[in-house]
DNA sequence: ATCTTGTTTTGTCTAGGACAAAGTGCGATA
DNA sequence: TATCGCACTTTGTCCTAGACAAAACAAGAT
């Protein structure tokens, strides 16, 4: 409960940082022998800095695919060699985003917002946000778990790609009479960076967007369309999400959302759903969510 | 453990939605008798929406000071007379800011951006920041633990109030040769208002800022101030904060934080602490954040 | 090949006990 | 009269160990 003394982590930090919580470590802890905390005084679990580590890797097999049963007890030898077959084969990055991420290393951050800002100059909002702001993510997201760089270099990197972002939306004005689209993220979720893309996306498409920000409780999202009556609500979902709670609550919203809203679902967490309540339109990828707003401006304009 | 059935919110759910841990929930329910859910076919905690609503109001109390002894065990009844005689004195708010409030709950959201952005350029930055921004964070999260506004008008305020904020922060640039200042929140603190307010006071002062953004691990805050080597490490705390893990996460970076960074640490969690560790200075408001500063740039310069 | 049916894995719940840190009250001291 | 120290009470979080439903998997039948 109380401070951590440099080295040892509680299970309630473990639990915060590493997203898995605190009752499936201690049942890891009983059925794999994994981790294995050292004790303090009080008979509380302190986490050593390399448990930590190897968590963490731990993770990134489970978000890979693999169970488990088959990695947690595996040890910091095996988990690399896994590690190295399962992740190995990687996108690379254009060379200009190479350019940001080194920048990113400097010790001037101020230079990155520049880069962007160039970048989106350059390719314009669209490209911007399809070729370099969604690859940037990915790839800072996959070094993270990779360790080979810190989380607050993924952070910085997030931070100023929000800045660009949050500058190029309201510049990008919804035609009179554009339809309205509600964007939020549910509990649990807390990435911002996705809903801003789609944001700019959606503006690009002549859609009026209001967003919520992130992690809106499920009856919060269906007061706030009961009483702006968007034409659209649109969710991200990114992996760390749960399927069972995920379905449950796009079950909830299905039933309690006006019949008027359109319901989209987009995100990594939600592509690898199998079937999804039918009012619910699946975006599996960016690229595929302007092609499905002009089936539904299509769609809607004929109701009307 | 599974889907909530429009009425009966699961043990994690509540937790989530009040920000209460699960544990303290079971134990307030041994202790006072509340709240006492139903239980499903499993055994399972099954709280009705009505428990819901007088958890919030608990929460509210809490906050104002009171203890959960001589709150939790009240009936609904007990609890409005209580909120009453404990809340009732208020600041009110400037008339151009109640309109802004009031735009909040018409159909047409786009048009605060439109407002705040008019106050911006009329009361300039500092101004706007310190007479509109913080005043209205504050009466938006009043309201909402009054119960009298839905918590998705205060996160769609937020939002465009940190849009406007996101605009007006590049505009500032700051001299050549400025200090720089990295900003951040510990893990716990996801309100990222407070810290684009500070930014753009610091940019303001002639600071040059990193955001790193919100809930940087301890060892990452570290990590990042190491490598970056900034003259001010600037943090953020609101009320939500407990007493205890903020002064051991306070001691332990200044233990780690290279000697010659500055630590200033703001917001409402911090202001009600009686002694910090004697290198973080406390800004007990936001208006007393300029002053701060000035010192620090003054003795700076001294020093090299 | 696709569907149905067992079997195993896995995360989250439950109960009641324990304890340290925070808060409170009271008496003693300057 | 105000401030400090010390005992007492309150309170959140941790602990163990057991249970079970939903998800994932395997195998057999159509």
């Amino acid at each position: 409960m109380t401070a951590s003394t440099a080295q040892a982590l509680s299970i309630d930090e473990v639990s915060r940082d590493s997203g898995i919580g605190k009752d499936t470590l201690r049942v890891w802890e009983r059925r794999y022998g994994f981790p294995q905390p050292l004790r303090n005084d009080n008979g509380e679990r302190n986490y050593p800095a390399d448990q930590m580590h190897r968590l963490r890797a731990i993770c990134r097999l489970l978000d890979a695919g693999l169970r488990p049963g088959s990695v947690v007890p595996l040890d910091a030898e095996a988990l690399a060699s896994l590690s190295e077959a399962s992740g190995g084969v990687d996108a690379r990055l254009d060379p200009s985003l190479d350019h940001v991420l080194a920048s990113l290393t400097t010790q001037d951050p101020s230079r990155i917002r520049q880069q962007l800002q160039a970048l989106l100059t350059k390719q314009g909002p669209e490209a911007f946000v399809l070729q370099s702001v969604a690859p940037l993510v990915t790839k800072a997201g996959q070094l993270w778990a990779q360790g080979s760089m810190p989380i607050y270099r993924e952070h910085l990197l997030s931070q100023q790609l929000m800045s660009v972002l949050h500058s190029a939306i309201p510049e990008v004005q919804p035609p009179e009479g554009g339809l309205q689209v509600l964007l939020t993220t549910l509990p649990g979720e807390s990435h911002a960076i996705g809903l801003m893309m789609v944001e700019l996306l959606l503006r690009l498409q002549g859609f009026e967007t209001i967003n919520l920000g992130v992690e809106t409780p499920v009856d919060q999202v269906v007061a706030a369309c009961t009483d702006l009556q968007p034409s659209v609500l649109a969710l991200s979902f990114s992996s760390q999400q749960k399927r069972a709670p995920l379905m449950a609550s796009l079950c909830e919203l299905e039933k309690r959302v006006p019949r008027e809203t359109v319901l989209i679902a987009g995100g990594e967490g939600v592509a690898r759903l199998r079937s999804v309540p039918s009012r619910v339109t699946v975006i599996k990828s960016l690229d595929k969510l302007a092609p499905a707003l002009r089936a539904i401006k299509r769609q809607h304009g004929r109701i009307r």
